[in-house]
RNA sequence: CGGGGCGUAGCUCAGCCUGGUAGAGCGCCAGCUUUGGGAGCUGGAUGCCGGAGGUUCGAAUCCUCUCGCCCCGACCA
């Protein structure tokens, strides 16, 4: 993509109503723009990261067994009556009446339009287990939007809804989740740690936040150092075998949130205790038939009688975790994205546009780089050197490669590693060679 | 929902106390000169001063109401 024909609105100073980093960053990278309170439009570079986001979510859902649906924004009150929710939800709910006088509302969840979709169909235990999910907008009308798109009114969940025979299936998907959830959150760069939580509004008895470490995070956490080197992708899972004892491994290690955390009682000695910041990005829950019996998702067991199927339900907060993956990764120049999330991967800076051998070399490198498959962001416009750098070094790209005069005076280029800063000049070969690997 | 703050140019903000008809920096447009870490000069455009009502000869400024946004707290993917 060339930026000179790219919708990048970059603002220089600090927008006053942003005051966490995310916020600030992402309004200033021209990512998004807040339309009112929590509610926000995703500009072009931010939804690129948006749906890379929504992506590696997707991929660890389907890796899981977990089948994609997609259900509606606005659901009937009806179905919320049936559950019981419909006068316990509150003003949380956006509650809306159509032209026939119809109670309606924008979808907050959707435990209740799934178990009526499922009961609607599945009626043999020969049927389970089954998960089902999709990655939708929803709208809880907050009392207080803050933090950007990190607590929005409108913001894009994925959520995912078991249905099992027995508790013991319910908890093997409960740990299906578990894993996904894990390996979800390490692709994108985040050290996410699960801690026992409590239920909510949601209900049941099994649960667990998911918490990735952040300085800027806005809850209090402590773990085990041993955390800090945890590496969840180095292990091979077969969603089909028993995953217990991979949960198993990750549930011992200490963690908990400052509400559950008590200093004396903590398992974990001093030295091995570390104190963070933290943010949920992700939150499980197993709630049995809370739903299934008073709305009747009940299946035929195997000796015909009935059967109220145990559910449970799983949420990561797509929109969320673009703020949460920033919170976890900037400087003070901008963003530092992880590579499986960059808009980009590659921003290839000319430094003289008004030069028609730098336009030459970096035209051609550009073509290059787009027959190699790599993801380009081309600053082609005519501006000072000193503005196009500020610029890449705010929106993060993870590498950067700059052809000006002086370097091609040598018939070299400069790679820029965003993360490190750590520059190199070298061929544009060699730099083709290097991006290539990546 | 309780407490606090702020709405003036695209952004950051001054002006308000003490009323006299709107400013700065950056950005934007044009031209020239520049060019390896947010360039310089010259010229130019941009505002229902959040909205409504009131006081006054006169309101960005004073009063009343209202809307919006932000922050702290209680609650949340």
């Amino acid at each position: 993509m060339r930026l000179s024909a790219y919708f990048l609105p970059l603002l220089r100073e600090n927008p006053s109503e942003a005051q966490i980093v995310s916020h600030r960053l992402m309004l200033r990278a021209g990512m998004i723009r807040q339309s009112s309170a929590g509610i926000y439009s995703w500009l072009p570079l931010g939804l690129r990261v948006l749906k890379k986001v929504e992506q590696i979510v997707r991929e660890e859902q389907d890796a899981s067994g977990a089948l994609e649906v997609l259900m509606p924004t606005i659901q009937p009150a009806e179905l919320w009556q049936e559950s019981g929710r419909y006068d316990d939800y509150g003003k949380e709910m956006l509650r809306i009446t159509d032209r026939h006088e119809r109670a309606m509302l924008y979808g907050p969840t959707n435990e209740e339009q799934i178990t009526d979709i499922f009961r609607q169909s599945v009626k043999s235990y020969r049927d389970l287990p089954r998960n089902l999910y999709h990655i939708q907008w929803k709208f809880r009308d907050e009392v207080r939007p803050r933090f950007g798109v990190m607590r929005g009114r409108e913001f894009l969940m994925k959520d995912a809804y078991s249905f099992d025979l027995d508790a013991a299936g319910a908890k093997r998907s409960y740990n299906r989740m578990f894993v996904a959830y894990l390996r979800t959150f390490a692709r994108m760069g985040l050290k996410a740690i699960p801690m026992r939580a409590d239920t909510g509004p949601i209900g049941g008895d099994l649960s667990h936040e998911f918490i990735i470490l952040a300085e800027t995070g806005e809850s209090q956490v402590f773990c085990d150092k041993a955390w800090l080197d945890a590496d969840i992708l180095a292990s091979e899972i077969d969603y089909a075998g028993d995953l217990e004892p991979f949960v198993e491994r990750w549930t011992r290690l200490y963690a908990a949130t400052d509400e559950k955390h008590d200093a004396k009682a903590c398992p974990v000695a001093e030295d091995r205790l570390v104190t963070a910041r933290g943010i949920e990005v992700g939150h499980i829950f197993y709630f049995g038939t809370k739903y299934s019996k008073p709305m009747g998702a009940v299946v035929a067991g195997p000796k015909g009688e009935p059967i109220a199927v145990e559910m449970g339900s799983y949420g990561i907060g797509v929109s969320r975790l673009v703020g949460a993956v920033i919170e976890a990764s900037h400087d003070d120049a901008g963003i530092i994205w992880p590579e499986s999330v960059a808009p980009f991967t590659l921003g290839l800076v000319n430094l003289r546009a008004a030069d028609a051998r730098c336009v030459a070399a970096a035209d051609a490198l550009y073509a290059r780089l787009g027959a190699a498959g790599i993801e380009t962001l081309y600053d082609d416009r005519d501006e000072s050197p000193g503005a196009k750098f500020a610029a890449m070094d705010l929106i993060g790209l993870p590498y950067q490669l700059v052809i000006g005069p002086r370097g091609l005076d040598k018939g070299l280029v400069e790679l820029k590693e965003r993360k490190t800063g750590r520059k190199e000049e070298l061929s544009p070969e060699a730099a083709l060679n290097r991006l290539g690997g990546k």
